[in-house]
DNA sequence: ACCCTCCTTGGTCGAATGCCCAAGGCGACT
DNA sequence: AGTCGCCTTGGGCATTCGACCAAGGAGGGT
């Protein structure tokens, strides 16, 4: 088949690849056309051969994963048939996360490159939209009150522990899933 | 009388603040030795004179402003009465706060700059570990169940909402506040 | 008046940066 | 077999980087 074309995207796809180990391992603006290549095992030229700028990888990098990370929110919200149970699908796949682990970081610093990026910037807005009016809705529909508020803050705690847990151990996490329960299930003791 | 000595330390200051401006406005890893030098109003060899390296002078900087940050919470914090004053001292200081100030995005680029700097990452662990620890007392002042973890998600969703703030709209400030509420007075429906 | 210490200047070093380009390769079509 | 188009190579360009250094103030203490 079309072995040139192919083998130019799956280039695309390593250089991607790439740029999302080293944004992490290296910070944004320290990413360098010859590392990524390095790292691609592929020549440096490609670099600005696929892509317009090293600018340009970095965020379209950024945004397929936050594309990615979007996606798989749906079903996992989905298959939740209480609020309490919304938050612990929240949690459990978070749990597992570490606050330095690669997706963590990779988030926070497009989060901050955004700031400077307008694209990026809408890019991620969306997602984190996205990801607030699923689970607006799935709060919404276990009568929790204020659901659109109270996604929100779902959702910035669930980034804030993150960014916390990178740098000081806190309460486990069961222990501030319990205390996060208080927002979902208002009125009762938390069963500890 | 102004010694020399007591210049040097006025261009370090300088220094240290010229590094605070531009560590928000380009990025970390994208403050260079002359910038910081021309935005400080002093000679580029100045930099490496006052300090041994310029991650050295970026370190400092911001350690010193988790330092004067940490050093407020104590007054705010001591001021309030009841559990839901605590949360409205907390998130007044905040409300003023667009997410893409220069406080917030420094301190999130500080941040991210710890998980590469062990230094960095200990002295902003200790001023976190600080607010909650004082959080927490003041929350447990106040019979709020399980105070340590409710600071660590106080103070995480606090920081998460800056985060998110910075990309997207959402729920207003008074909304998230109440929505928090919740967290300090179990029981009550929120008065909104 | 003299040193002595500290601060300051402006330039230089090798290395690394982003981006570019002429030349070559290689499979797919006619 | 020959042409075409896309991908790939490796080097080159001007620029900037962090760090360094010799030389020059400038004031305090003796």
């Amino acid at each position: 088949m079309v072995t040139a074309a192919q083998r130019g995207q799956e280039v695309r796809q390593r250089l991607l690849r790439a740029a999302a180990e080293l944004i992490v391992e290296r910070g944004w603006t320290a990413v360098t056309t010859r590392v990524l290549a390095q790292r691609a095992g592929v020549a440096p030229g490609l670099v600005h051969y696929h892509f317009t700028s090293v600018q340009a990888l970095l965020v379209e990098a950024a945004v397929d994963a936050a594309r990615s990370l979007a996606a798989q929110t749906g079903p996992v919200l989905a298959g939740a048939h209480t609020a309490s149970e919304v938050l612990t699908a929240l949690w459990g796949s978070l749990d597992t996360v570490s606050g330095t682990d690669p997706t963590s970081v990779l988030f926070v610093e497009a989060y901050l490159a955004a700031t400077r990026d307008e694209r990026l910037r809408q890019a991620l807005g969306e997602a984190i939209g996205l990801f607030r009016g699923q689970l607006a809705e799935r709060l919404a529909a276990h009568a929790v009150p204020d659901p659109e508020a109270t996604a929100a803050v779902l959702a910035a705690a669930i980034d804030g522990v993150l960014l916390h847990r990178a740098l000081v151990a806190g309460p486990s996490g069961d222990a501030l899933a319990a205390v996060l329960r208080r927002l979902v299930t208002p009125g009762s003791e938390d069963a500890r």
